[in-house]
DNA sequence: GGCTAACAGTTGCTTTTGTAACCAACAAGC
DNA sequence: GCTTGTTGGTTACAAAAGCAACTGTTAGCC
């Protein structure tokens, strides 16, 4: 089988990843003015509740300088605010504010909406080892970003 | 169904996008000091022949300007040589240099590899069709970008 | 208590990317 | 042959990402 690009798996998935990612991007660029770090560290608010910079930094595979940054800008929106835990004071626990929880909301339908278009092509079984096959690509155990 | 942030596709995308390429980039880096749209080039002189820039552009769907860095790039590698068509002085067409194939030549036979050892968990029929949905999945009607 | 190491998070600087304006060469209409 | 528009490709500037060093805080250990 000879190789070429098209069929080279890690360029497909790129092209893919792209493609998909574009419009919903354009989305919340548009209406929010968000950055990608930041409508991933807004989401993992919104779905998984409070959580302090370095626990996104973990889930999301992030580094903690995006996400740092992230939060900040967050913070500039009004979107996300910040305490200091009184316990151990290096943490700071993240919150949504109501605006924060109605952009939140918004994107998180916009997304579904989207979603559901985008995989309209897939029938449901195809769709869930779809995204099996690709959480197994994901969690290969390449070297992964520092937290 | 509700919403979580690791079902949704472009973001899944995303991440194993980014866990798949993470190895076999950091072998053309450590090795050839190349960066993706490098490689890419390199990739797409190699298995499709010479080619302009603007020929790059369309088929990768990669921005002109990054390819015209890419480009500059591989040529003071001396991995690519570039002339100017008598015919329409605009046009450049691009070919390898010897260096350049032996570094092509290197690099597909590791990406060959590494995809093999990347899709190991895959059966041939399943791995078809992962790329088929993929490939589907790129080429979707959304806003891509200007060539 | 005082020293060292580890951790959360930030800042500064460099590299890479994105965007738009630009130059040179050609094509078409007149 | 001269304007007008288009195309291939580059450059300049701004935004974003990557990396390493830094601050402040806690924990462990003697």
């Amino acid at each position: 089988m000879t190789f070429t690009l098209p069929r080279f798996l890690p360029y497909l998935l790129n092209q893919a990843a792209e493609a998909a990612s574009a419009e919903f991007q354009a989305y919340y660029k548009a209406r929010y003015g968000m950055l990608r770090t930041e409508w991933r560290v807004l989401f993992h608010l919104g779905i998984y509740g409070d959580m302090t910079a370095s626990e996104v930094c973990t889930r999301a595979a992030i580094h903690k300088t995006k996400v740092s940054r992230a939060v900040a800008a967050l913070e500039a929106k009004r979107f996300v605010k910040r305490r200091t835990d009184a316990e151990d004071r290096r943490n700071e626990p993240l919150s949504l504010t109501p605006a924060g929880t109605r952009a939140f909301t918004d994107l998180q339908e916009a997304a579904a909406a989207y979603e559901a278009r985008l995989t309209a092509f897939l029938s449901e079984p195809e769709l869930d080892r779809l995204r099996a096959q690709l959480e197994h690509l994901a969690s290969q155990p390449v070297t992964r970003s520092p937290r």
